[in-house]
DNA sequence: TGCTTGATTTTGTGATCACACTGACGGACA
DNA sequence: TGTCCGTCAGTGTGATCACAAAATCAAGCA
């Protein structure tokens, strides 16, 4: 009882689980490998082990969390060719998404967008991991959120989802300043509706964070 | 307790009515916009109401199902952009796939495709449904399960899973003669080792399932 | 006849409990 | 001292129950 996490917002105590579940492994929170019980996260939460179960069924079902022979659920640790397939498989979306996107892309997105990426220079400057990942994650669905296209997104986001857990290794590397001039050269696209060259930039953002934890 | 249906198989009971209901749903055997009950399931399978909310969880979780407010459970009827969208997606995925499984494609492989697609002509000139949307997706499946990419392979899967209720629809068109069409190209690249020409041919038979119902 | 309103049934949700199984710790024997 | 086995705490699974909300149906009113 001593420590309840706040599960705030509205809606069934397990859609409350799974989202709290759900950040927690987007920010990479968990240790890769972690792994986690029933009791001990309804008992975290605040509620039965019944909306808990749904949750990590839902949150199995999306690859976020593996479970291991005789039902033990535990975050899954990725392989390096496993790395290199999901960093393939946002390559192939993420520029569909940015191409989808920049047609209905106004003023007032690209602006969004810079700021976004201002703040997450500042929070690189400042070595703020958290921050970094989530205002990172804001950058891109802002964009995507444009393009329309809900069932692509659903499936980046479960890319996503499924290399949280490893994403606190990236805070290890200098990838964080790079992430900034390639989303530059996102925007500098989307304003020249240049689209080839938008491709290009995502996918360069895409792989270029991935691929450097597999090896 | 009449009808109870046979699911038979090892595991536990919510992974046994997650298959049952998978099966129906990628066969196309249920309607779309039908809503499903907890206790009719229940009832209909012979087991308690607490696996099948599992079950059902995961199905909306990738998209099987949703779930409309107040939590009732219905197959998706899709509109036309969504299947323009889940087009495009399976464009996207599948010509990756299969082309990251041409190099490991051996004679035993192809061979196993000419059998499936021989068995496909077979079920439509019979007028078999169910038989040809299970033969096509084993076509499929057979292929891309050599580009040992689970992540990309389990993607598609829930893209098919999506489009599945709607597969009905697509007994009525005559796609099922160009089908065998695109399948014989693609096992003539896969024997050519022509990547070019693979991911054409993928991307083609694909599209033109879907889009034929988009219109 | 058409619409509203009330009661009743149906449905999803969440908690609790019993059960089977796994994994680990500890003691006894060779 | 090393190995084996029994015990026990801990875990996931599934059934049952109580509850609230939604949908459905029916009667009554205009």
């Amino acid at each position: 009882m001593s420590d309840k996490r706040n599960i705030d917002g509205p809606g069934p105590a397990h859609e409350r689980v799974y989202r709290s579940l759900r950040n927690r492994i987007l920010h990479g929170e968990i240790e890769p490998g972690e792994s986690l019980t029933l009791r001990g996260i309804a008992s975290e939460l605040g509620v039965s082990m019944t909306p808990v179960r749904e949750a990590l069924r839902r949150l199995v079902a999306e690859g976020a969390l593996t479970l291991s022979k005789s039902g033990r659920i535990a975050t899954p640790a990725l392989t390096n060719e496993r790395i290199e397939e999901l960093a393939a498989i946002r390559a192939l979306l993420e520029p569909e998404l940015a191409a989808r996107a920049m047609p209905r892309a106004h003023m007032a997105l690209i602006e969004r967008l810079q700021d976004i990426n201002g703040q997450i220079q500042r929070l690189v400057s400042e070595g703020a991991r958290s921050g970094y990942v989530r205002a990172n994650m804001e950058f891109h669905r802002s964009l995507y959120l444009r393009a329309q296209a809900p069932a692509m997104l659903a499936l980046t986001e479960t890319v996503w989802l499924q290399s949280g857990p490893t994403l606190r290794a990236m805070y290890a590397t200098q990838q964080q300043t790079k992430a900034v001039d390639h989303h530059m050269k996102i925007i500098a696209a989307l304003k020249a509706g240049d689209e080839p060259g938008l491709r290009l930039a995502v996918r360069a953002d895409v792989t270029g964070g991935l691929r450097m934890l597999a090896r």
